[in-house]
DNA sequence: GGTACGTGATGAAACGTTTCAATCATCAGG
DNA sequence: CCTGATGATTGAAACGTTTCATCACGTACC
């Protein structure tokens, strides 16, 4: 059906091999021939097929993402940062939303391994597949994102995520605060307690009180409830720290629906620094993560290994996130 | 490198059209042999090369998607709802995000066409570029989403933009405003103008003043400046109508801030409902596009003209919005 | 005039599948 | 015992590239 290099072949009137030259080695071919050649591509409307390329060479130029969700902001902006890079050194970029199912993680990694990626960069749903283990076993240079596993040898990137709740905390307590409320999801994820683990750590031997509110998800539906009940209670924080923004978001709802000042009835504190948490109705203070840096470095550490897997020696990076004041942790 | 079915079926003892007859028509081999095969594919880790059946078989089963911003919760859903009736389908989805940017868009049209994806989703970033009609006039079924090109003829599935700000005009008249200012992008945008014209039509013959504030982009900051203006101003409206939910959470953080209560001091409507719109701190009311009804329907037309395109005949769907009412136009 | 060399162009092989006509084995019916 | 039919298996061709050894043709040099 589409023109192929041979039907350009015929109407340039030179050999099939020429026309390769042309698309590949236009220096290898004569300045007359060459101006033919091309018009016959444009005439014909030629497109090269690069499965045939591929096929033929044994390799393709395209990287595998999985991540578990690309509607969460933080892998949006990891899939930015990997993105570019790929683009700027010539890789495609295949993307692809596990929606943390393993079922479909699995799915996606049978394609991408049949679509013979070169590379693959994944976050996984669970410990690690079965699958991605054979991936990795069978030559498919991976690496981890957002996951860091010591069992597994590859490159992985990551953000400390102790290091990000010692931050939260040192801000509060150092504001003053000596009663904090700890909004967060599941504590079985490893991030959410993690974070608990270093505001713990931020308050040790301090006459601080942590409450530990634990609620279903990182949504912020979770969060309003959270805070209602919280507000109701007879605890009575000064602060909220939460696992995510979202969360952070529902709290703040709750706040203003019940008329509490923020921050002057209760400080609030957010992790992740979603675009959303500048523009909230009180702007959110947050823990964020360099997430495009993350994806950056992620697909130069691939790119590295799939271009030079002789001298590529495995890397396992860990950032530290940084502290974003705003309104809502602002003392008068 | 990589196993192929030739090293299976040496393996196996049989001849390489059985291994593929084990991999496609299970039931035209014999439970003997197949078992033998299957044996050694699980042995030597054999993974089918899908490029080189997709160049024998002259076509591929993906499908390519171009949306301009998947940060955008509009087109994130869209492309859900899209990639939800490919797998369902058999088909797979290549993701790409053209950024608004006439350059990436020719480039992963280019790279897809290349790929020879089967059929193409786009929200084009200009009119109609030359590449993209090259590629349907080469036989590519291509799907516009989010637009409507009477001139083109394609399959299509938008939204209609008029009847939303008609919905949104209806609403806050019957919520008895009097004095509408309708903050927005661009109205280059045909969104943003469209909307207004809705707005207009709504308000035809009654006593009713809409003030049009036109910002730079459609961003949750520009509608915080745009209301600060607008509250220092001498108009005074009631009701504030925004293009889309990013400014109206905008002008929500500018009330919050100035101490003005939605809605009994000012009533706030925005457009898309985004998640956070119902999450905002006052819930904001909007008016909803059924973006997951969009991805589903533009792929299910996609891929009926992929799969029957002699019976197939183009349509042009247009899909109305949906008026969610919450606290931030609640009547008391 | 012969040799060596350089530049372009050529043609065939190979990549890993799928498909399909051809072959082979087996067996039922006459 | 032969004929046909049925079912399983085979082998070769084809898909569209890229690569590489080969070849044709001048040109420069001795």
């Amino acid at each position: 059906m589409a023109p192929s290099i041979k039907d350009v072949a015929e109407r340039a009137g030179v050999s099939l091999g020429t026309v390769s030259n042309v698309l590949n080695r236009p220096d290898k071919v004569s300045e007359a021939t060459r101006e033919v050649v091309l018009a016959a591509i444009a005439e014909l409307g030629f497109v090269r097929n690069s499965q045939a390329a591929q096929l033929r060479a044994g390799t393709s130029r395209s990287l595998g993402l999985i991540v578990l969700d690309l509607a969460n902001p933080f892998f949006h902006d990891i899939a930015r940062g990997i993105e570019d890079v790929a683009t700027e050194l010539g890789y495609a970029l295949v993307l692809c939303n596990s929606d943390e199912q393993a079922a479909r993680e699995d799915r996606y990694l049978q394609l991408l391994e049949e679509q013979r990626v070169r590379g693959m960069l994944i976050t996984p749903v669970g410990p690690m597949s079965e699958r991605l283990d054979a991936l990795r076993r069978r030559g498919t240079p991976t690496v981890l994102v957002d996951r860091h596993d010591p069992r597994v040898d590859c490159c992985s990137v990551a953000v400390d995520d102790v290091a990000g709740g010692e931050l939260a905390g040192e801000h509060l307590v150092g504001a003053g605060h000596r009663r904090i409320a700890y909004v967060t999801g599941p504590l079985s994820l490893r991030q959410c307690k993690d974070r608990l683990t270093g505001l713990r750590r931020a308050v040790a031997g301090l006459d601080v009180t942590i409450d530990v509110i634990e609620v279903p998800a990182l949504k912020a539906r979770h969060g309003y409830e959270a805070a209602r009940e919280l507000f109701d209670g007879g605890g009575r924080p000064t602060a909220v720290f939460c696992a995510n923004d979202l969360l952070a978001l529902g709290v703040l709802r709750a706040a203003v629906s019940t008329g509490r000042r923020v921050p002057e009835d209760i400080a609030l504190l957010g992790y992740d620094d979603i675009e959303f948490a500048a523009d909230a109705a009180v702007p959110l203070s947050s823990v964020r993560q360099p997430t495009l840096h993350i994806g950056r470095t992620a697909a130069r550490l691939l790119v590295e290994e799939c271009d030079h897997p002789e001298s590529h020696s495995h890397q396992q990076i860990m950032f530290r996130p940084e502290l974003v004041v705003r309104e809502s942790t602002r003392v008068a």
